[in-house]
RNA sequence: GGCCCCUUCGUCUAGCGGUUAGGACGCGGCCCUUUCACGGCUGAAACACGGGUUCGAUUCCCGUAGGGGUCACCA
């Protein structure tokens, strides 16, 4: 695969970004947002967006966690090109490049031993000096007592000079060349460091733009090396374009938590009650921005998107954005979807049959009412409640005698509305308000508490409308009545 | 601790030498109104600090402070 996508990426200049998950875990923001501004990038470069699934430590990777992520990707619609790279299945080629490296004189064996390791780095913390290899075998050549011991393979860095990057978010970065010592390419087991893994997958699957969270740039210097000495070795080894955006912090400005948004996307959805497409605009605004534009389709962001409009500074994350947005595409979702949504959430805690022709036909006056799904779904509760109503202490509170007789009144004029429709019910029952020379609130908030059983809901004709002139007086009836007659 | 990055309203951001420093969320007020929302109008709210450069700095440079990241035979 290998070396033909890398000459045809570099050949044809078509862009070429990867989203590199490790599955120890769930998408998180953080991780979501990272796929998102790769994603957009080629989306918007007509390049192709990869996906490369870390999963070399054995140990702390999980079947689950890969399902997950490519789950939490799909819900919020990236969709990446080809079928996902295994990291784990490559380690031969990761080796390959690493003899190659040997055979060269760019790297060298190291028969140090771990324990060995940990004892230098004692005394460097002891003495103060910076904590890294200190090149003990970089020119030292294995003797007979070495024969037949472990050793794992070290990338030769150059020790004087300078490396700089030119960072398509953070610009200009410079670190001198004595900042990187020479870390492992080969454990002793022969297995690949994730150093080494990243540039071969890298140059292998053709990624012309690494974009990733700005905890990575330190390591872009420590990347390099390998393009450049794979380069002269071999050729065709370009230098990536390197992209580090801004990490996403708490509410409190500290690293996010598990109490913060560290959890996987997918909570998102069940715990609060987000849409894909909210959680989609509110991750691209955060760390990204284009004039005065918030609201942003995916169509949108796709033509909008470019790195020159990622900050470079970490942003908090706000929930209370996060819920506004959300309230704005639950206005703008489809009725039948939302439907479908909120029948889902209802399911098994409401009586009987959830009517989804009802449910989509009250969208409309739902959904200015809700932030999230969740809250729709209560908004919603009531056109499938059981006679007689449970009633919310305020709206118990609100039926007293007098409001009991006026709902007697109003079903006695409704009983004989033949028209009923929003308009009719409205001009009925106004009418009979003025009648009755009270304001029309004395009688619609007893209907709503009679109807829905709480004292806050859509317009209340809808609400009759909604229910139909049968389950309305119904409802009506047996609230106009005082349940407790006052004994005298 | 070494190295690297960052710093405009509480939060997300626009700004790319000369602006009444703009927008959005949140917050206050008003309007709409049968409740709650939605919507509209409106108010309070920011260039971290100190030096330079310049006729002029939010903007360019250098410090200081604060925040973050990173220093494994993890990724």
């Amino acid at each position: 695969m290998e070396r033909n996508r890398a000459r045809m990426a570099s050949e044809t200049g078509t862009i070429i970004t990867r989203f590199a998950p490790s599955p120890t875990g769930y998408l998180h923001l953080g991780g979501a947002r990272t796929a998102l501004f790769n994603w957009l990038y080629a989306r918007h470069h007509g390049g192709k967006a990869l996906l490369r699934i870390e999963d070399t430590d054995a140990k702390r990777s999980t079947q689950d966690a890969i399902d997950k992520i490519i789950e939490g990707l799909d819900w919020l619609g990236l969709s990446f090109d080809e079928e996902p790279v295994f990291q784990s299945q490559r380690a031969q080629r990761h080796a390959e490049v690493a003899n190659t490296l040997l055979a060269n004189g760019h790297a060298y064996k190291c028969f140090a031993t771990p324990e060995e390791l940990e004892a230098m780095r004692a005394e460097q913390r002891a003495n103060k000096q910076p904590m890294r290899y200190d090149g003990r075998w970089r020119d030292r050549e294995p003797g007979p007592e070495q024969e037949g011991q472990p050793f794992t393979v070290r990338l030769k860095v150059a020790k004087d000079g300078e490396t700089a990057i030119e960072d398509q978010v953070q610009g200009r970065v410079t670190v001198r060349n004595e900042e990187i010592d020479d870390y492992i390419l080969l454990r002793a087991d022969g297995t690949p460091t994730y150093m080494l893994a990243v540039v071969v997958d890298d140059h292998d699957m053709g990624v012309t733009h690494v974009i990733r969270g700005d905890d990575h740039l330190n390591n872009a210097f420590r990347q390099l090396p390998i393009y450049r000495a794979m380069n002269a070795i071999e050729g065709g080894w370009d230098d990536p374009a390197y992209a580090h955006v801004p990490l996403i912090h708490g509410s409190d400005g500290a690293k996010l938590s598990k109490r913060h948004g560290a959890v996987g996307v997918e909570a998102y959805r069940d715990e609060l009650g987000i849409l894909p497409e909210a959680l989609f605009n509110y991750l691209l605004r955060l760390g990204w921005g284009h004039g005065d534009r918030e609201e942003v389709t995916q169509d949108e962001a796709i033509e909008l998107f470019d790195l020159d409009g990622v900050g470079r500074s970490p942003a908090r994350f706000d929930i209370k954005k996060l819920q506004n947005l959300n309230g704005h595409y639950i206005r703008e979702a489809a009725d039948a979807r939302l439907a479908g949504i909120v029948a889902g959430e209802l399911a098994g805690s409401v009586d009987g049959e959830i009517d989804q022709d009802l449910l989509t036909r009250a969208m409309p006056v739902l959904k200015t009412r809700a932030k999230d799904t969740h809250e729709l779904a209560e908004n919603a509760r009531f056109l499938f409640a059981k006679r007689p109503l449970t009633m919310t202490e305020k709206a118990a509170g609100l039926l007293d005698d007098e409001a009991r007789a006026r709902l007697a009144q109003v079903s006695a004029e409704l009983a004989g509305q033949s028209d009923w429709t929003i308009e009719a019910l409205e001009a009925t029952t106004k009418s009979l308000a003025e009648r009755l020379e009270v304001g029309l609130g004395k009688l619609a908030q007893p209907l709503r508490a009679a109807l829905t059983g709480t004292t806050t809901s859509p317009g209340i004709f809808d609400v009759l409308a909604l229910l139909g002139k049968e389950e309305s007086l119904a409802r009506i009836d047996a609230q106009a009545v005082s349940a407790n007659p006052t004994q005298d």
